[in-house]
Order: C-alpha cells, then sequence, then structure tokens
DNA sequence: CACATAGACTTTAACGATATACTTTTAACG
DNA sequence: CGTTAAAAGTATATCGTTAAAGTCTATGTG
C-alpha cells in the first residue's frame, strides 16, 4: 500500500515535497524560517506518512549532546526502589532534570549476575550529557569508568573526591550529635549497627581495623563521629561492638540486632547508621519482649517518613533526601548551562527526638 | 600539550595506529576478529589518549537501537516517586530492565508549568527502543505520540486500548469485592473517595455522568464495581457520595473526608480509590475522634506498604505492584527480543482484611 | 601444485539529523 | 532608480559508528 519500505525520515519527507531536509528540519526546530503555508504543508504530509519528528538519536548525533543524565548506584538498580532515602533522593533529582527538560536515566550496571560487581562498561554505554553518581564506594571501577568520559559530573554522599562536585552532609559531626544524645541521657554500653563496610560480605562484627578501612566514606565518617562523642565521654571504643550488615534493609537489622544480643553484653543504647536498620533492630526487640525505649534506646540515621510513624516513634539524625536530589540536579545542570554551580556546602543535619530514646535505667 | 584539539573518536584512534575504523571498533564488539596482539596495542593506545569506548550515540545510530526504554508517566516524574505504588512497580519494571541490560529513561514531559497538560513532544525526543506507558489517561496526547512512533509498548492500567500490550488487574471485580465485604458487615452508608475523574482540576461530589464520563479506565471500573455491589444490595447508588480529589495523596484523603462529614449524612463505611486516600481519611478521623473502625470501617486500594503498618491496619484490596513492574517489564523485553510475550491475564487481587474494618453499629 | 579455507584486516556505504554559509526573491526606502 | 535588507530556502559537510562484503596472506590437503 505505502510507498517504498523504508524508514521515514526526514530526508524522504523532504524528497516526497521537493524541498531540501533543512526545510523540514526547520519546520519542528525553526519555524521563523520559513512560510506558515510551507511549514503546514510539511505538517500535513508528516502526519500523512506517519513521521513523527526527527530522530533523537540522529539529532543527539549532530548537536552532540542527548539531553539525558544518567544516574549511576551502587547496587542493582531496583535495590534503589527498596530504599526511602534513595526514593526520596530521586524524587528530588527528577523534579530538577524534568524542569530543566532532561530525560533521567537510570544506567543499569548489573554485571551479569547478583554479585557486587558493576559493570564498568555501563558508564561507557550510556548515551548522557552528564551523570549523578549516587553513593559509591571508594573504589568502584564504575565510578572511575563515569569519571574517565570527562562529562559533567556530581557525586551525592560518597566517595568525596578532589575536584569532583559533591552533594552531602557532615556525617561525622551528624553521628557524634547522635551519640551525644545517648550519652546525655546516661547511657554507657553502646552496640552499633552498620552497613556493609566492603564488598566481600562479610558479616558481624568488624574490628576497628575494618572500620577505618572501610572504602565507604560515609560509612567512616559516621563511625568516626560515634567514636569521637565516646571517646569524649571516656569510654574505650574498643568495647563498643560495631555489627555489620551487609545492606540497608530493615530484616537485617532485624538479624543484627539478635546476634548481638546473643553473644555480647546487652547494651542500652543502639546507634544505627540508617533508619532502616534501627527499626528492624526495634522489631526483634518488639517480638523478644525488650521494651524500647524503657530497656534499650535507639537511635537512628536518615529520618525516613517511616520513622515518624513507627512504634515507638524513631529517634534519627534528619537529613533532606530529596534536597539532596534538587541539589545535586541544580548543581549538574549548572555545569550542562555553563553556568555557576550553586554552592557545595554541606546541607543541614539535626537531631528529631522521637519516643525511642531515654534516660539510662540501669546505672 | 596533547596532540589536537579535537575529539578522540574511533576513527582518530585508527588514524594514530594506521589501522581502520572498522578494527578499533571490532576490538570492542568482536575481540575474535582481530589478534590478541593488535588489540591489546589498541587499548594501549586508547587507554592513553583517554579514549573510553565508542559512542553511546554513534553507535545507535548505525545499530538502530538504544537499548533503553522509556517510561512515561501522567504526571509529573517527580510525583512518581512520592506515590508507593509507583515506587513498587518501578522497582519491579528496573529489576528487569537491568537484567536484560537496558537503561531505564524516566522521560520528562514537563510542558512547561505545573499544569496537567504534559508535553506530547517529549515522548518524540526520547532514544529509545521501547515504551512501559505508566497510568495514564484514554486521551493524553502523550500517549498518542508514544503510540505512533509504532515502537514496541506496553501499556500498564490505563487505558486500554485495542491490540496494546496491557498489564493490569480486573478493577471491577476487584473494588466489588471491597464493597462486598463492607456490605457483608452489615453498612448500608457509604462513601467514596476518589482520585481526579478529568484534568479540570475539578473537585467535590462527582455525579454519576461525571463518573462513567472520565477518562480514567481504573477510576470507571473501580466506581462500576462498587456501584454493581451496591445495586445488588438494594443500594441506590445515586444517594451514594463519591467524592473527588485531585490527585491520590494522603492529604487529598484528610481534606475529602473532611467534606464529606460536614456536607453528607454521615457514612460508616468508606471506600478509597487507593490506600494513600484511605490513609488520609482515617488521619482525620482519628483527629476528630471518629473511631475506625468501631464508627467508621475504611477499605482501601493498593496494599501499599504503608498499609499493614497503620494504625488501625488498614483493611485493603491487594494487587502486587512490583509483579506489575516485572510483568510489563517482561513483556516489553520480549518484544524488543523478537519473542513470544508472557500471557497477558489481568493480575490477581485479593481482599486483606485488617483493623480498619468492623460490623455496622449504627443499624 | 592447484585449491580450498581460515584468519586478519580494509573498504564502502550508510544510519538521520542539523549548523553554517550561501543564494534567490521580494519589499522598502531615500 | 539603485541600494539595502529581510524572508524563504538550499547546498554542503559533518557528527561517530558499524554491517556487509571484499582483499590479502598463510596454511593445509589430496
Amino acid at each position: 500500500m505505502s510507498s517504498s519500505g523504508n524508514r521515514v525520515t526526514l530526508t524522504s519527507i523532504a524528497r516526497k515535497l521537493g524541498v531540501s531536509a533543512m526545510t523540514v528540519s526547520n519546520a519542528y526546530n525553526h519555524p521563523d524560517r520559513l512560510s506558515e503555508a510551507l511549514r503546514e504543508r510539511i505538517f500535513e504530509t508528516t502526519g500523512r506518512l506517519g513521521f513523527h519528528g526527527p530522530d533523537p538519536v540522529g539529532r543527539s548525533l549532530r548537536r552532540q549532546r542527548t539531553d539525558e543524565v544518567g544516574v549511576l548506584y551502587s547496587n542493582p538498580l531496583s535495590y534503589a526502589f527498596d530504599d526511602p532515602a534513595a526514593v526520596s533522593f530521586l524524587g528530588g533529582l527528577s523534579s530538577v532534570t524534568e524542569e530543566a527538560d532532561l530525560g533521567l536515566l537510570l544506567v543499569p550496571a548489573a554485571g551479569g549476575g547478583e554479585s557486587s560487581e558493576r559493570d564498568p562498561r555501563a558508564a561507557a554505554q550510556a548515551a548522557v550529557d552528564g551523570f549523578v553518581i549516587y553513593s559509591m564506594s571508594d573504589e568502584e571501577p564504575l565510578l572511575a569508568a563515569a569519571l574517565q568520559r570527562r562529562l559533567p559530573v556530581v557525586v551525592v554522599d560518597q566517595p568525596r573526591k578532589e575536584g569532583v562536585p559533591f552533594v552531602g552532609v557532615d556525617d561525622e559531626g551528624a553521628a557524634r550529635m547522635a551519640a551525644e544524645h545517648l550519652l546525655d541521657l546516661g547511657h554507657e554500653r553502646f552496640a552499633i549497627v552498620s552497613f556493609g563496610l566492603a564488598p566481600d560480605g562479610r558479616e558481624g562484627i568488624a574490628d576497628s581495623d575494618r572500620q577505618e578501612g572501610t572504602a565507604f566514606h560515609v560509612s567512616r565518617m559516621r563511625l568516626r563521629g560515634y567514636r569521637a562523642a565516646m571517646e569524649e565521654a571516656g569510654l574505650p571504643w574498643s568495647e563498643v561492638p560495631v555489627y555489620e550488615c551487609q545492606g540497608s534493609a530493615k530484616e537485617l537489622g532485624y538479624w543484627a540486632i539478635e546476634a548481638l544480643f546473643r553473644s555480647e553484653q546487652e547494651p542500652t543504647a543502639i546507634l544505627a547508621l540508617s533508619d532502616q536498620l534501627a527499626l528492624g533492630a526495634i522489631e526483634w526487640m518488639t517480638e523478644w519482649r525488650i521494651s524500647v525505649p524503657q530497656d534499650v534506646s535507639v537511635v537512628g540515621f536518615d529520618d525516613i517518613p517511616a520513622a515518624a510513624s513507627a512504634d515507638p516513634p524513631l529517634t534519627a539524625i534528619h537529613q533532606d533526601h530529596a534536597e539532596k536530589g534538587t541539589m545535586a540536579g541544580r548543581m549538574l545542570v549548572a555545569q550542562l548551562h555553563d553556568e555557576d554551580a550553586p554552592s557545595a556546602e554541606p546541607l543541614a543535619t539535626h537531631l528529631v527526638v522521637r519516643g525511642s530514646t531515654s534516660p539510662n535505667r540501669k546505672r
């Protein structure tokens, strides 16, 4: 029925109408460069032939930009949607990119299997104008691959690299606040629930070499913050068990606290590196009739939406993940537009005291 | 310092080495087509010159595929991250696309302002191999634009279009179950909390013309399901207020229920088109000392994670949003690979009875 | 030795679009 | 009437890659 089996392109439209391809292109991109009459004639034809605008790929090649930004995540992509902090972050980021008419490409880096090694080629294959790198290990090859492309980049949370625009908080100071809150309440026996410190999948108590040796800047800083507060209060850090989980999911906190209660002297105060871990911990204790906060106080980190509505409501360090996203988005967009980037101050955090902490009764 | 100001490309590498561009390309894509020695020599040079693999855009143009799939959403993109159902859906979808090594492009369709009109050009500009269309109005121009590109497509939830692969549930049947549950408990005075039925921003009681005239298939079907159950029980549908909110956020349910209680005869049972609306409704009633479920029973729709942990836990129609995502992903990937698509049966739903419903005491 | 075969490259020709510079026509002005 | 300028198009030259088909050696076979 229809003409040839060929694809409909700008050029084929142009030929059919006896005008130059450039004119058809202008009909879409520079309406003022051709007469209204011809423009309508062109659209009449494109409509009839089922041409729906210049091919985005051809355009990107010629224009040398794609109007897309890539998001790189240290875990399988789908995990991001299980992590409330990441979801808030992406929400903030997407509001800015959408405003700027940029697509947001979630870069797949499956690396084939379940394992934690992300395929660095993913960063090379992504057709984007810039990257937002969300919370990666200092040594992640995927990160190196992304940086090598010399595209505009913003790193969020970690790692901190000299000269690379960064958005994040003062993790050390925030952690310190959390610990000081518990110290002020008179607590003396602590336990820490941390996420993974290395991609080796190890779980359990992490000694201080492992704590300091971790390639995750955020974890390192938070642990340092806890430690500083305790040492200042005269408590020996070496006696504080740091239980390392493989990830940040709620169940991991659940199992971590079980392990801690089984093997260590029971703590009266727990510092978790994320709210999810804290909530999992509380869940386990609730099941075992250990009362929070009467018997044990718990402080989380993040202040995700579920923290406020938990039972008991979780005391936590608050950070604004959505704002982190908008900030990262603005910094990236500014680079893409060659504008001055917004300032790169650490974002504010504060402690939100709720029902999961109370004075130590066991002293 | 470095050679010329030119960009480093396959061709420039090839020239520098005195081989053909094709050979350099093969070094990346078909290692078996050149000698190991030359391949290493090439990588040595690319490393030195900072070439990080073939340009994705050039490759996409030549290969006629991008290895990206686009997600189209009826609202501003960033709203998706506030909607737990959408988040679960995207999680499921991304797990499949990542597995298939496809990027997930969140297509921006801001259309300039806050208004609900999405810019149809967004669908034309997206460099993708296929689209997942998530819950759109029957008449959305953005949808039409996407379909016109004749790319593989899967529609999720709505609209149902002849010949377009579809993933969704039996909304009418599910809604009917929800209503029947309340009828079985002896309830006779109902109110419905619905999301928007038209993009005109109207809020308040929607008459049955408006209910049937809505361009949102899902809403239409759910309302029909409620109606069918009531009429079967001999209750006149015309007396059931259907309160329409502009969206699905929790606060909207909060205000809707306030309006309903202020202006209508007080219901003993509330059917909400989403859990979020239901939870907002409960929040308002709790504040006003109206006890759920003693005074008023509430049934939600979706069974989002927060439903189970709400106070009281929400009785709701359960649908598996993550599975919807994986199903949509699989159907799209199958099309892209020219395989047979998995079956397109409606996904299962069921009623989860929790604490927000109880027998009617006011009769 | 003639002849097939495999291995290692190269040549050619698109893929679809658009920036830039150029030509032609028409209108306008002093 | 001659000059200028705007309006409406066109021609050319890439943007960076890769499929497909071709060339040229070496090696082995009957």
